[in-house]
DNA sequence: TTGAAAGCGCTAACAT
DNA sequence: ATGTTAGCGCTTTCAA
């Protein structure tokens, strides 16, 4: 394997180990003569640093942590992969854990992550459960953003690097269009009401009725335990479309208006939210993102065969 | 950070640094006394280990490499998840890169893997472009599962280990479903065809008309650049699911019916057989995978209005 | 511009 | 059962 290491190299090349990783490196302080000569011998033995001795030394992994519930979902998959190539461009390493909002797995992967010297973490926690965990690791300088999740509570209340989504403007956009078609009976199915998303949902949705003097009793809220309970039936999948927008939502017949959101901007702003801290800049910067929420119209709304009494 | 190191907690101990990491790893040779105290050192100060240093002398990372086009491709997506579910349980760390199928983000992803000692890959190379860095990369001993794609030729032969779809399978049982309800003349969209899955689709595909005695003039074969060509019409769109199951097809209206197969299963098999390499096991064990591909019967087949001459 | 030497934090002989 | 010692491969003072 990596058998030949910086010290083959220096003795191809004639010069000592530290002219060799001068060369490799900085490149300055190096006559052209060494330089060529060690690019020589790099490339006749097939020399690659070793990242972990070097990592070792420097105290920078090059690596970033990356915490989500599943990334199977294809919310998160497009998020996590607009990061990965946004980080990969910067020269860093995407790893991703898979936690299923367990907090036990949270902390295991925070723990995981911070051993191997991560030089940041993108974390979507699943539950408030973890936020001490957050804020030790924050305290002890690992830069954490946060995706589209409450960032931990602060004594200090500083501001957490995060991306958010403004679901609670998409919720009174969609609410309004629905009001507007003329129903004042609507029901809001989203996810655990304690997270971000659909707390912000719900508030929109809820803020629409109430400023339209509508009877609050009307705007009815299902909790759904799990994404998946949306794909339960078909009838219920239907419905994902309100929600998020997918493939499913523009070829399904009728075609599904849906509430669409930027997942590569999402993954994209935390990279770069993220580069920001690894390159040292301060506060000075943009330190938190709040990403639009678009309701794309389509086919599936009408309105109420008898309005205002729609069942 | 990581500020506190077993050094630290051996002279907390009141035992040598060997002791300590003795105490940590193995536990044996560790009298109760010494592991109670070492234990107690450890929760005092919070000490959490070094990976990378424990991996520069181990040689090993507990790391595992993956490559792929695009995570956030739903079929890769939950096949990179259930990898790196299962390598975790393992205790490895999956670090994922997506190479847009470019050679050259393939290269240069392989190296980066190699330099930061990964202890195997999992790859699903995009082309044939770069069966040369497969070669040396398992000469020199890295331990690499290929990923329902071709594995690279090599003169001795010898089987590389590989978790493969049955495609072909699929496809001949799609297309005897078809011939059976008396289609005579059914056309075939698939991607690349000199990439594995397509090119076994169009194998099976053919082999059905060919078995019958049907004009082969009347199979034919459409071949989709990218996956996204399926998603740019709804008139396409709704022939994706012949392809592959997703989520899509059973919400459809009339649901359709699609080839399935388990993508879990896939990255599962994957992770399994790298850590039987990991572990050192030989050629004695399983050293690759066919998993079936399953025809799910839904609603969007008829028979031709004329039979055998539907347009 | 170059080299010698120290050491990052850890594990693994080898002694005891 | 425990301690001493020697590195893993690299970067980085510090001298020359």
């Amino acid at each position: 394997m990596g058998v030949v290491t910086i010290r083959d190299v220096a003795e191809a090349a004639g010069v000592s180990l530290s002219t060799v990783s001068r060369a490799l490196n900085g490149g300055k302080n190096v006559s052209t003569r060494v330089a060529r000569d060690v690019a020589a011998a790099v490339d006749r033995l097939g020399y690659q640093p070793d990242f972990l001795a070097r990592s070792l030394r420097t105290r920078t992994s090059g690596m970033v942590g990356c915490l989500v519930s599943d990334s199977s979902n294809p919310l998160n998959a497009s998020i996590v992969q607009a990061a990965e190539a946004h980080l990969r461009e910067a020269g860093y390493l995407l790893a991703v854990v898979n936690t299923a909002s367990d907090p036990a797995r949270e902390r295991a992967a925070a723990a995981e992550f911070r051993g191997r010297r991560t030089d940041g973490m993108l974390v979507a926690p699943g539950s408030k459960a973890n936020e001490k965990t957050w804020r030790e690791l924050a305290a002890a300088g690992m830069p954490v953003i946060i995706l589209d999740r409450d960032p931990p509570e602060d004594a200090t209340d500083n501001h957490w690097p995060a991306v958010q989504v403004d679901h609670r403007g998409g919720a009174r956009a969609a609410t309004r269009y629905l009001t507007g078609l003329g129903h004042r009976r609507i029901a809001l199915l989203t996810g655990d009401a304690a997270m971000r998303p659909s707390r912000e949902r719900i508030a929109g949705f809820r803020e629409v009725f109430a400023e339209a003097g509508f009877d609050p009793a009307d705007a009815q809220v299902r909790i759904q335990a799990s994404p998946m309970d949306f794909a339960q039936g078909d009838t219920l999948a239907l419905l994902r479309g309100p929600v998020g927008d997918t493939d499913l939502a523009a070829v399904h017949t009728p075609a599904i208006t849906a509430l669409r959101w930027n997942l590569e901007d999402v993954g994209r702003a935390a990279a770069e939210l993220l580069l920001q801290r690894l390159r040292g800049e301060g506060p000075s910067t943009q330190s938190s993102a709040l990403l639009p929420v678009d309701l794309v119209l389509r086919e599936s709304c009408a309105p109420p065969r008898r309005p205002g009494r729609d069942e």
